[in-house]
RNA sequence: GCCCCCAUCGUCUAGAGGCCUAGGACACCACCCUUUCAAGGUGGAGACACGGGUUCGAAUCCCGUUGGGGGUGCCA
C-alpha cells in the first residue's frame, strides 16, 4: 500500500468563514503537505435553506489568504446529487433503508420519556414506497456496537440501541449530510478525515451507511481534533463570538501569524518553540500528538505573535502591508506623504502587534494642525504650567538654528532640562504633546527630524500661545 | 432524559511511573534598559478537580465522583 493520503475540508458555506474552520483546515493542510498527499476542498451545500453564495466566496478567500492551497476541488455537494440518489437506491433495493411518512410532529408525541428520545421505528415495517412528505430512513441494526477507530482518542464505542433509524434523505429529496459525506468520501478516495469533535457522534452512523454503501471500500481513519471554545468553554459560535476570520483580516493581522496561533491550539512542538513557520510546522505536525482537550481561542496571544511576526516583517513588506489602511485614512496619498509615511514606518513596525493600529499612531505627521489630547495637555503641559512654558520657550529659540538631526535635539534638551533640574523624560514631555499632540509616541527626536523644523517651531509656537492663554485665566 | 468526549498555572501547553521542589509561552506585577511608548533583559505571583485503588513509588495506570463540553434536526 503505497497510497498517498487523501484528505479533505468540507465546509458547509452557512456562515462566515471562522477561526475554527481555518484550524481544521490547517490541519488537513498540514497532514497532507508532510505526507506529500492531496488536500482537497468540498463544499457540503446541501441545506437549501440555509446555504449563499457569499459564504461560498468567503471560504475561498479565506482559505487563499491563509495560503492552505487545495489540490483538487472546490467539488459541490449540490451538484452531486444523482451520486447520492444511486446510493440511496441501493440502500433501498438492499432493504437498508425504507421510507417513512411520520412528521416531526409525529415522531415527537410518540417519544418515550426518559428514554433515548426520537423516532420509534413506526413505518420500518409498513413497506411504503417513495412519495411527498415522505422521507428516507436507515435501518439501524437494533443490537450490537459500532467502533469509532479514532487517531486522537483511540476506540470510542457506540451502541446502536443509543440511535434512532436516522434520517438520509430529506422529503425534498435532498441527501443529508451524512449520506452525502460518506458518498463523496468514497468517491473521492478519501483515507483520513480529520475534522472537529462535534462530528464525533454522528461517525458511527457514516460507519454503518458506510458498511452498507461500500462494503469493498476499506473506511478511512478519523480523527476528531477537540473544540475550539470561548471564555465560557462553549464551542465557538458564529453568532455571538468574535470569530470572523476576515475581521482579523481587516484588523491588521497577518495571515502567518494566525496559522502559527492556530497551529498551537491543541497541538505543540517537541522542543519549547513557539513561534514556526510553515516548513516546520509540515515537518513537524503530526495527528498523533494533538491534544484531546478543547483550548480557548484566546485575542490577546494571538495579538503577540501577530507583533512578533510585524517586526519580523522587511520595512519594504511593512509599508505595502500598511496600503489598505493608508488608503482609507485621511492623509492624502501625495508623494510627500508618502515619502514621510516610509521614514516613519520602522519605528512604527516596532510598536504595533496589528496593523490597524498604524495609521492612529503617525497621523500627527500629515495633519496641518495637530490635535491636542487634552488628558496629554493636562498630564505633560498644564501641571507644570511655569517650567512647560520655560521648555517650550527655550527650545524654540534653540531649534531655530540648530543642526536638525537627532543627536542634537537630544543634547539640546537635555542641556534644557540640566538648566532648569529635569531629567530628559520630564523635559521631552511637554515638547512631545505639543508636536504630536500625545504624551506616548514614536521616538519625538526622529519624529521632529521626518516631519522637518517648520512645522515643529510652528505647533511649538502654537502650544506657547495656548499655554500663555491659559496662565492668564 | 439518553449517548459520547474532556479534565496540569487565568489562558495555550510540556509532562507517556521515579529526571517534578511540575518546565515554557501569553496575560499580570516589580525592577533594569530607556527621550514617551514599545521591544529586550532579570525576577515574582500562579496549576496537577476530588475520592478510592494499583505500585517500593503516580500529574502520569484503573475505578468512581464532581465539573465542563459536544451530540441527540427532513442543519452541517
Amino acid at each position: 500500500m503505497n497510497h498517498k493520503p487523501r484528505v479533505r475540508f468540507a465546509p458547509s458555506p452557512t456562515g462566515y468563514f471562522h477561526v475554527g474552520g481555518a484550524r481544521t483546515a490547517l490541519f488537513n493542510w498540514l497532514f497532507a503537505r508532510k505526507l506529500k498527499g492531496s488536500f482537497i476542498l468540498r463544499i457540503e451545500d446541501t441545506d437549501e435553506e440555509r446555504n449563499k453564495p457569499e459564504w461560498i466566496k468567503g471560504i475561498y478567500d479565506a482559505l487563499n489568504w491563509l495560503g492552505l492551497n487545495w489540490d483538487e476541488g472546490p467539488y459541490r455537494q449540490s451538484e452531486r446529487y444523482q451520486l447520492y440518489k444511486k446510493a440511496a437506491d441501493k440502500l433501498i433495493e438492499q432493504g437498508n433503508a425504507y421510507y417513512c411518512e411520520c412528521s416531526k410532529e409525529d415522531v415527537a408525541a410518540r417519544a418515550l420519556p426518559n428514554s433515548t428520545p426520537g423516532y420509534d421505528g413506526f413505518c420500518r415495517d409498513k413497506n411504503l414506497g417513495p412519495g411527498p412528505k415522505r422521507a428516507l430512513r436507515f435501518k439501524v441494526p437494533p443490537i450490537g456496537v459500532t467502533v469509532v477507530d479514532d487517531i486522537i482518542r483511540g476506540q470510542v464505542e457506540f451502541a446502536h440501541s443509543s440511535f434512532e433509524d436516522f434520517i438520509i434523505v430529506k422529503s425534498s429529496g435532498g441527501p443529508i449530510f451524512v449520506l452525502a459525506n460518506v458518498v463523496d468520501d468514497a468517491d473521492m478516495g478519501i483515507t483520513h478525515i480529520i475534522r472537529g469533535e462535534e462530528h464525533l457522534p454522528t461517525t458511527p452512523k457514516a460507519i454503518l451507511l458506510w458498511k452498507a454503501i461500500y462494503p469493498d471500500i476499506p473506511i478511512p481513519r478519523y480523527a476528531h481534533v477537540p473544540l475550539l471554545v470561548n471564555e465560557k468553554r462553549q464551542k465557538l459560535s458564529k453568532r455571538r463570538d468574535p470569530v470572523a476570520l476576515e475581521d482579523y483580516k481587516n484588523q491588521g493581522y497577518l495571515p502567518e501569524a494566525m496559522l502559527n496561533y492556530l497551529v498551537l491550539l491543541g497541538w505543540a512542538p517537541k522542543d519549547g518553540r513557539e513561534v514556526l513557520n510553515l516548513d516546520e510546522m509540515i515537518n513537524e505536525f503530526s495527528l498523533e500528538e494533538v491534544n484531546l482537550s478543547p483550548s480557548f481561542f484566546d485575542v490577546k496571544k494571538l495579538r503577540h505573535f501577530n507583533g512578533i511576526y510585524i517586526r519580523d516583517l522587511s520595512d519594504k513588506d511593512f509599508i505595502s502591508l500598511c496600503e489598505p489602511w493608508l488608503n482609507t485614512s485621511k492623509i492624502e496619498k501625495t508623494s510627500n506623504n508618502l515619502e514621510t509615511f516610509s521614514k516613519l514606518a520602522p519605528l512604527v513596525k516596532q510598536r504595533v502587534e496589528v496593523l490597524g493600529q498604524v495609521i492612529p499612531m503617525v497621523e500627527f505627521a500629515f495633519a496641518d494642525e495637530v490635535e491636542i489630547d487634552e488628558k496629554s495637555w493636562q498630564k505633560s503641559v498644564l501641571k507644570n504650567k511655569d517650567l512647560s512654558l520655560a521648555i517650550l520657550s527655550e527650545s524654540f529659540e534653540k531649534f531655530l538654528h540648530l543642526d536638525w538631526d537627532v543627536e542634537s535635539l537630544h543634547k539640546s534638551l537635555e542641556e534644557i532640562g540640566q538648566n532648569l533640574g529635569l531629567k530628559l523624560s520630564k523635559t521631552q514631555a511637554s515638547i512631545r504633546v505639543a508636536i504630536t499632540g500625545n504624551s506616548v509616541g514614536l521616538p519625538l527626536f526622529d519624529s521632529m527630524v521626518i516631519i522637518g523644523r517648520d512645522i515643529c517651531l510652528l505647533r511649538i509656537s502654537k502650544a506657547i500661545e495656548r499655554l500663555k492663554l491659559e496662565l492668564s485665566d
